[in-house]
DNA sequence: GTGAAAGCGCTAACAT
DNA sequence: ATGTTAGCGCTTTCAC
């Protein structure tokens, strides 16, 4: 049906010129006598050409492409594969990765392409996706500290950079957030709105950012005299938050300010809190992480720490592409400021 | 520092063999002595050899690879860009799109490249990455009524399957859900557990599926002897349901069950109802659409018409490459039917 | 400034 | 059953 796309040969040919020419206007390489380029470039619309990404990809050793890659540390099942990437979506943090990833890769014309890497196998895979140059490097978001792949990745001497620092050392770019200065600023924040008991639904504390978000609210506490504050651990879903809030409470009935280490929990937070009849923030003032959709739609909306995450997530993307075309060969790491968002929880 | 991956070439030296054969062991074609295959794998092994795509590609014609569009219709700014895919997965849809997809491209070693097409630019390079032979065709998830892109694939003839039936008419497969029943559904379980003044926060009408889940809800009232019933437009956001609830209220306030088109407009529906201090199902019953993930995290849990969303994606995608390998030639349509899934709104 | 020609690494006839 | 060979479509020296 459908005949033979228009190659290099067939425009030449059009063009009356050789094929090296054609190519060099494609490639915008200069050289080219202006009155040539017209004509090629004519015969280039005639024909309807598009260049073959294979044939060019074969000599340029480039593919233009990059892997985005889910990963977490299991060794799941075909049925747990659906589910961790149906979960992985379900929160609002990787939508935004996404847009960040691509607001950086489209100007460049280059593409990502989805990957979960729950199992040995699936890790396997990654590599090997890489190895055969069908990807140039690796944007990899871990879900899990003990994720193997960035080591396995640095090992292998290919090109990744990973969205906040590994538990293990490797040496591989990274980019992250001042997780503890957040911390700290929701701390003072709830301080200054005049809470006197504050307490904390923190993240998962295996996790860095859960300890760092963690430690610097503790100490920000510490340094305006409050030497301790209760805290009940999350595991940064909505629910989690919800069955954290009510251990609080049930604990230490005078809470009066609460610092959720992400958005979903404080959105479950905010709901069991009303439940119980709580005003917030006149009763009970609560502060947020992240300033993920999840923020506005709670209700009331959420005052939060923003992690400017569609920033960090091109940032990446940006290192990546560095590496890829050897501009930049050591590994660096790349800190971003969180800032505080207010709005009408506390 | 790194030198060049190993080839055929060189694996065919190693074990004494032609590239021919090398070839043969690597893609499992038979007619290869099993002793010469054990040499050849001991070869690749020691070498590390892993087949170059770029190379494979260009003979094969295949990228192994398909494009995932989550198309609009607008012609937006790069700033609407980063929102588009912010937005897109902020709904928990698109996740289960991504999932089902992943599930079948997977096992079938291909990857999902993730597109957004928002303006003719966009979709443009939509076409340009197919014409190129980047992606061996695509995926595409039409977020407007009005979306161009499925008419330019058809007309380019590039491989493509849809989700959703195209508003227009367009010689693609696509793969649906029968939403009129899904609202007669919703319909029938309301008026059996006793409701008298039923209503439905519909989706935009100018969405088929808006269209059909309201005109199944209502017929099946009809035919029930209710002739009549109200009726508030949402945008399928959770937002749109809460403020259509609302208007819903204030016009019927006698209202004692709800069919919201989705489990976002449910969710939004449940929250303004406690707000008002009804109890869900007690005073008005709920029913949501979809099953996703909010049916769960609602309070309190929904009852919803289940569309199988990661079974139609991984349809759509099986869809594809039968196209692909041109195992199919002509569309076709796959239609999978709705369920309800009682849970505590209704 | 332009063309000729040599591959990039692989698959698929075609020979043997 | 295995090897030989001819490309796939492109970029890139190297001559001119």
């Amino acid at each position: 049906m459908s005949r033979q796309p228009p190659t290099l040969e067939d425009v030449a040919r059009e063009a009356g010129v050789s094929r090296a020419t054609v190519s060099r206007v494609v490639n915008g390489v200069r050289n080219v006598d202006p009155a040539i380029q017209e004509v090629v470039r004519q015969a280039i619309d005639r024909t309807g050409y598009t260049p073959n990404r294979a044939a060019r990809s074969l000599v340029t050793r480039r593919a233009e492409t990059v892997a985005l890659v889910v990963s977490g540390a299991g060794d799941l099942s075909e049925d747990g594969q659906i589910d961790f990437a149906a979960r992985v979506f379900a929160d609002p943090f990787f939508g935004r990765v996404v847009a960040g990833v691509v607001s950086y890769l489209r100007p460049h014309s280059m593409h990502p392409v989805l990957m979960f890497a729950e199992s040995a196998k699936d890790r396997h895979e990654v590599l090997s996706y890489l190895r055969q140059g069908r990807a140039d490097g690796a944007l990899v978001v871990s879900t899990h500290p003990d994720d193997p792949l960035p080591a396995l990745l640095a090992g292998a001497h290919l090109p990744a950079v990973l969205f906040a620092r590994p538990a293990r050392a490797v040496p591989l770019s990274y980019v992250d957030l001042a997780h503890r200065d957040g911390g700290r600023l929701a701390a003072e924040h709830l301080l200054a709105r005049g809470c006197r008991t504050p307490a904390t639904i923190c993240g998962p504390l295996d996790v860095a950012a859960g300890q760092e978000r963690l430690a610097g609210f503790r100490d920000a506490l510490a340094r305006h005299g409050h030497p301790y504050a209760p805290a009940a651990e999350g595991g940064f879903t909505r629910d989690s938050g919800l069955t954290a809030m009510a251990r609080l409470l049930a604990d230490h009935p005078d809470i009066d300010g609460v610092f959720a280490a992400n958005d979903l929990m404080a959105q479950g937070a905010c709901q069991l809190l009303r439940e119980r009849g709580k005003r917030i923030p006149e009763d009970v003032a609560v502060v947020g992480f992240d300033d993920s959709s999840a923020a506005v739609t709670c209700q009331p909306r959420l005052t939060t720490v923003r992690q400017p995450v569609e920033a960090m997530a091109a940032r990446m993307a940006g290192l990546l592409d560095e590496h890829v075309r050897q501009v930049r060969r050591e590994p660096t790491s790349v800190v971003f400021d969180p800032e505080l968002v207010i709005r009408d929880s506390a």
